[in-house]
Order: C-alpha cells, then sequence, then structure tokens
DNA sequence: CATCCAATTTAGATTAATCTAAAAATAATT
DNA sequence: AATTATTTTTAGATTAATCTAAATTGGATG
C-alpha cells in the first residue's frame, strides 16, 4: 500500500507546482522540479493515474486527485514538522534542515509524527515560515509580502523565505536575516529593487533578487 | 559515495551474525535473517566485496572488512539512538520503536547524529538495554544474564531483551515486564525453564522460551 | 574413497526507475 | 492554413535488487 520514494517525491512536486487555476502541471516542469527527463515523467504519470493519486490525459498534463493530493500535503506536513524539530530541538541552522527533512519525510508511521507534532507544541510554521498543514491537510494562513515590496521606512519582522536552496539559505544566515529578525528598509531601488535596510543596527544591502524571495510581516 | 538502503542491510545482518570467532557468516544465515532468497545474498555479497566491505569468497562464506565494520557499527548507533528518542522524547513505548528505527536508521547526516546524540545526552544503553556505540565505534559493555539463569530466591532488575520482535515486545509490555524492572525469582524449572517471579507484587509465569530472551542485571 | 546431501552459486527472468533517441502531437508564427 | 518549433510520448536499453530453477561445490557418511 505504500508509496515508493519516487512516487512520494512526484506527487510533491505536482502539489509544489499546481499554482494553475485549475491545479494542472505540464511534464515538463515536473522533470524541471525534479531534475529528470520528460520521458521519466511520463512513465511516472501513467502509474500514478492508474493509482489514481493523479488525473492524466496524454498531452494535457497532470492534476492532483484529492487521494493524491492529501498524500502530498501529508508528505509537506511530515518534511517542515521535521525541520522545526531539527531547528527547534537540535539546534541546526536554518540553511541545513531541507535536505535532511527532504530524507525523514519518508518515514512511515502516522503515530510518529502525531508525537513529533505534540511533542514540538503543534507549530504552526516552519523554520522557513512556511505554514504548516494539520493533520486534515488545512493550512494556517499568514499575511507575508516580499520585501522588495516594502517602501522606505517601513518596518517589518522576517517570516520566512520563498526559496528552499541551501545556498541561498547560507547566504542570508551569513548576512544575520533569519526568522524573527526586525528589519526597517532604507532605500527600496524603483527600478531593479536593490534594497538597503537596518537589521541589528547594521545596515546592509541586498539584491532585488535575493530580496523579492524574503517574507516579510509588516509591523 | 552512499550506500543503498539494501547494502546497509546486507552490512547490518553481517554484523548481526558474526559469531563465529573470525566473524564468518554463511550465506544461508544471512538469507534466513534477511528473508531473502540464497540466491540475492551470493549477488549482494559479490558486489559488496568490489567495494571491500566484506572478504568473501565462494563458498566459503563472508565477513566484514574493517571499512564494512564501521559502517554497520555506525548503523547500529543511529538505530539505537533513535530508539531512544523515540521512547524517551517522544513518548512512544518500547515494542513500537523498533520498526522506525529501522527506517531512520538509513537517514544520510552525521551531523544530526551528533546533534541527536548531544540532545538525548549521551545515552550509552537503548531503550531495550542494547548498548550504544560511540562515534568510534566503542561500546560500554554491562554485565548481564538471562532472566533463565537465575536461581529460586535470587533479585534483578531488567536490562534488556534479545529478542527485536514487536510482538515479543509487546507481550512482555502487557505483562508489565520493561526495563528497569525489579524482579525475584520464585521458581526455575531444571528440564525446561519454566519460571515463576514477583514483580510489582504480583506473580509472573514465563515460559523458558520467553525468560531466555530477558535480560536481567543481579542485585 | 565414492556417493550423496545440503549449501551455494549460476543462469535466466522480472520489476521499478531511469536514460537517450526518435516519433508524434500540440502550439506558435509567418 | 501551412510550416516550424516545442512539448510530450513511445521505443528500446540500462541498472539495482530481487526471484525461481538448475547446476555446481564441499563436506559428511557409509
Amino acid at each position: 500500500m505504500g508509496l515508493s520514494y519516487a512516487e512520494e517525491n512526484y506527487l510533491k512536486a505536482i502539489l509544489k507546482l499546481s499554482g494553475s487555476p485549475d491545479g494542472t502541471v505540464s511534464t515538463n516542469a515536473i522533470a524541471a522540479q525534479l531534475d529528470t527527463s520528460a520521458a521519466s515523467v511520463t512513465d511516472m504519470l501513467k502509474k500514478l493515474s492508474d493509482k489514481e493519486l493523479i488525473t492524466y490525459q496524454r498531452y494535457k498534463g497532470a492534476s492532483l486527485t484529492s487521494d493524491g493530493q492529501r498524500i502530498a500535503t501529508n508528505l509537506v506536513r511530515k518534511h517542515r514538522l521535521w525541520e522545526v524539530f531539527l531547528v527547534q530541538s537540535l539546534g541546526m541552522t536554518w540553511d541545513e534542515v531541507h535536505d535532511i527533512a527532504e530524507e525523514l519525510e519518508h518515514i512511515q508511521s502516522d503515530r510518529l509524527i502525531e508525537r513529533l507534532d505534540q511533542f514540538l507544541g503543534h507549530p504552526k510554521f516552519d523554520p522557513h515560515g512556511d505554514p504548516i498543514p494539520n493533520a486534515q491537510g488545512k493550512y494556517t494562513l499568514r499575511v507575508q509580502v516580499p520585501l522588495t515590496a516594502l517602501k522606505p521606512g517601513q518596518e517589518g519582522i522576517v517570516i520566512g523565505v520563498r526559496e528552499d536552496e541551501t545556498s541561498f539559505l547560507k547566504h542570508l544566515n551569513e548576512k544575520g536575516l533569519t526568522v524573527g529578525k526586525s528589519i526597517k528598509v532604507i532605500t527600496n531601488d524603483d527600478y531593479d529593487n536593490t534594497l538597503s535596510l537596518h537589521v541589528d543596527g547594521h545596515e546592509l544591502n541586498l539584491s532585488g533578487k535575493v530580496a523579492r524571495n524574503i517574507m516579510i510581516k509588516t509591523t
């Protein structure tokens, strides 16, 4: 009954990419996300379709069924709970937990996750600021805005990032820009969103590319 | 560079079965331990031999090289540390943690295990009473004796079990016989080691088959 | 020491997940 | 609408791990 790691990873990728109104995701988008060939994706889509975890028609892309959605959301839940554990309990840093959680999320035991969730105090957000779905798959929403949207003079608190890449997180960590930090925008270039801001009394410069992926709750 | 789950499981099985003086393990013994066919074992032994993790000669059995031993011992370390976490931190029971730890032990991150060990306070024994190798692969030894070796009137403390099977652990749990419990032997049948003993004021009867797998530190 | 038996290995297939290269379908552009 | 370009699928192979059935080896036994 259990799915393979590969099958689980495909479901997660489809969930992540389900941005369009009908939730349809293209073969190539999945291939890019999972860094694999389009041919492999086609094979797997057929299999997942047979298992009724996605709906799929040749050349028309795929979307999650409710079963598929439930499974994928649960993977996200497990991933984020483990990230909380790694940071909160084990004292690991923001930027080093993603890859480990990527492995831990596949551990099969509902009871384990239930106990972990309780142990961590039913956290609603992970260390990147992303919401953790509850056991029923419901998210707590939080109003957040990319740093690039703030005008000079505006203040706020870092509540998360959009990118999950280790190198990106490491970069932010080195600059002292972690979740919970208070910031104040000094300048915000109209053309390319190059920013300068105050953090912990220091002044910091960020490219628009970086700032676009830092999410802020304004104060 | 990393090994597959299958390769890791073979190394662990060989370590577990390395009882003979030269540490040699037969193909069939491994097949039985891993519940697989002898033919599959032969295939894998060739592969592990190519990787210099075991020494292997056709028809002569296999034994771990120092590299193989290091890897296998580290798996045991990870398994037992996770068991401590599941019981101590998450409040799971003795008998339900083995299968989960069997999955968790394959997670790849030295730093994770280092932090977990620290978080747990560098435990020396797992919830079954088995010693946890340190990062250098060294065990803390503890004098223990099977329950069947105790004579009527002798007392002791349960410090572990030999069997890892869930059904066995569940059975003991139901009888209230967990690690740390003080016991006193009332009778011990000469012929088949059927035992009666006192635990928590109650009297308990155990078959020799069960008692043989319960390890005691005499007091 | 020849024979037999159990243990082990080889041979040949199978399944899951992947790949490259070629074919087919869809989408974009003149 | 016809042609071109892109996307997607199919075809055919490959690798890892497994299986069953047949062949082989090594040791035990008469």
